[in-house]
DNA sequence: CCCTAATCGAGACGGTACGTCACGTCTTGTT
DNA sequence: AACAAGACGTGACGTACCGTCTCGATTAGGG
């Protein structure tokens, strides 16, 4: 998430505190655990981490930023993300779909997720950088492994499989978001049974 | 001189203004159009309709609920929804996706529809409202359409009809909220397609 | 020292509240004497007075400005100042330079009185406004006795009467900024006596 | 490995960078005179000397510090004031009242001198300081020429000579800081004769 | 003449205060 | 009584400087 602005002073990335990084991130993520996206402040960030707010303001453009990268660890590369093939479509999508719910249902996380979410309707920049370099990748995994599956016949070869990686995901973030019902393994597994009888070949 | 106690809770609708809560709501959609939902305020709601701050604090308890019954015109009966039954369930869902699709990308209302959306991530209260006054009711319609169809044999007996409208609708939000790809009325209806195929009795 | 720019959202007089008045000059005179006019900070003195950093914001243009409207107690009509006559110019000069002393020194106000004089160097718009509401007034009142004193022989008719009261009050002033010997009452009847010879008439 | 000891006091002046010396006065005339003083800043005068901010913290404890030097080139020796002494009491004391008018109305170092003039109201120890160093000598040698008048029967003996000098620099001082009046050779020569007149043994 | 310890430019850091914005409450006339 | 208007106490905003603190890169002086 930099510089939108051309008018940057960037400031020199090697001098750049590790200490004061690692307690902004951790302070925001437990934070918004506490009081929510929407009371949380930079302020606060700042004087839990025992830090300057203009610390914060030098490496970050907003407190959605910060939240950002408390949950993507930056290190993880994208294009390697891949899912598991075992020849069985139908396990592996269940298992990915289980360790889905259980992501979006984690304790520590689950306040930070959800106000990024909410913040990419809002922040149209923030989307974009979310999609890029989170949801994007594991997207294309998907279409990887129902490629796959398209090739031993698992999946009818006129399918488009962007289409059919939004059928699995789709419902799992629907519930969540609305919280009508609960999100269990359950659910994923007759999410990916239901679905895999429509995408089978005829 | 009997109760002068201070606590004045609700006021007296009958003697409200309508003039003002026309001009209110109308003034908030305009606003969120141009500036966001996080930039609006209600200073500028108040000063773009023409009308003292309190007048608002009166009527609303937030920003967002002001936004809530700008969207949703009070007046629906939501017992009232009936999602159309011809008898050809893939007609009637395709008729009914394509006009939530319309919905969702109507310019008009977009901009709060989304701030609505992420609001309830970080608001819970707001995300009851809204499941209890627009959603579940429009949920139960597809529960009773989806049900019908099952007496027809157009969809197998043993599945379960929450789950299976969440294959139907989930995609279509999860492509409106992440706008990894255009929503277009071709997407409803391959995921009408696509669904039924799983739905359909062996 | 009201709007010195045009965009001013000037606010209501009307409806000022007294209370808060009093409180922020009484708090910003009391915080100049404890910590001086550098130290001295508009969060502070909000703090004191139990007022918010907007009310003083509101009605005064700076820390200066608050200071000033606390040392001058605006009712006072610059016009009606008028030094004693009772026929002895000597006498009626040392009555007032005796009480010039006990102004600068006295100790409520000295500290903000010093504060004032040091700002009107860097704040020309400031100076402007001392010297017309406090200054010029007790000058003009200098001006009216002696030319009271020349009618009665008892100061060369040929003197500057500007220059006169300049040889009266400059030495007490600078007696006072330098702090370099103790500004007592005998200094202001010497410095009588000796300018007295100078304008008597020879 | 001895004295690793943090108490880094007095730092070695031989090594001293002149160059840099020169850029931070100069940078602090300048910008004194353009923002004046309570603008002026200590990041502004290292950024337009080109010079590092602990550069200037090393050498000097404030930025009144920084414009003190700049103002009092050092290198004067305070006793070797010596006012000119041609016999004529009253021309000497125009030719040096005459020179001071012209020092305080020099267009390069007005500002400066107001700004420290002012900060010696707020800051005691910069008073002190500009006293002990510029003013009080410059004072002594008023009161050797005065004395040396007394010896030759031009001012009377019982003056109180401290007295006398402030009656003549009092006056200049006083229409220099309120800016009432235009500060010229002619009032320095007006302050000179009328003040002589109450000095002379009658 | 080189070595080494200092000063130097640069600027990140934990802080404090700035002046502004919006909050939600309250008060003052007006309708 | 609800209304338009807006002053109020409160608190967060994002910015500007403070004075301290590393960092290499000169840069002079004593060996």
């Amino acid at each position: 998430m930099p510089d939108k602005s051309p008018a940057n002073k960037t400031p020199d990335a090697t001098r750049r505190s590790e200490r004061s990084r690692r307690a902004i991130l951790d302070a925001a993520l437990e934070l918004v655990g506490e009081v929510g996206f929407t009371k949380l402040t930079i302020e606060a960030i700042a004087a839990r981490a025992g830090v300057g707010k203009q610390t914060i303001y030098r490496w970050w453009p907003s407190k959605a930023a910060v939240l950002f990268e408390a949950c993507v660890p930056e290190g993880v590369d994208p294009a390697a993300i891949e899912l598991p093939d075992t020849g069985d479509l139908e396990a592996d999508l269940k298992t990915v779909l289980r360790a889905t719910v259980d992501e979006l249902t984690s304790e520590r996380l689950e306040a930070a997720t959800r106000a990024l979410t909410a913040e990419t309707q809002n922040d149209a920049e923030l989307g974009r950088a979310l999609t890029a370099k989170v949801l994007e990748p594991q997207l294309q995994a998907y279409v990887r492994r129902l490629r796959a599956a398209q090739r031993t016949g698992q999946v009818a070869a006129d399918i488009d499989l962007r289409i059919a990686l939004e059928l699995l995901v789709g419902p799992l973030f629907h519930r969540w978001q609305t919280r009508t019902l609960p999100l269990t393994h359950a659910y994923a597994d007759t999410v990916v049974e239901l679905t895999l009888r429509g995408l089978a070949p005829r």
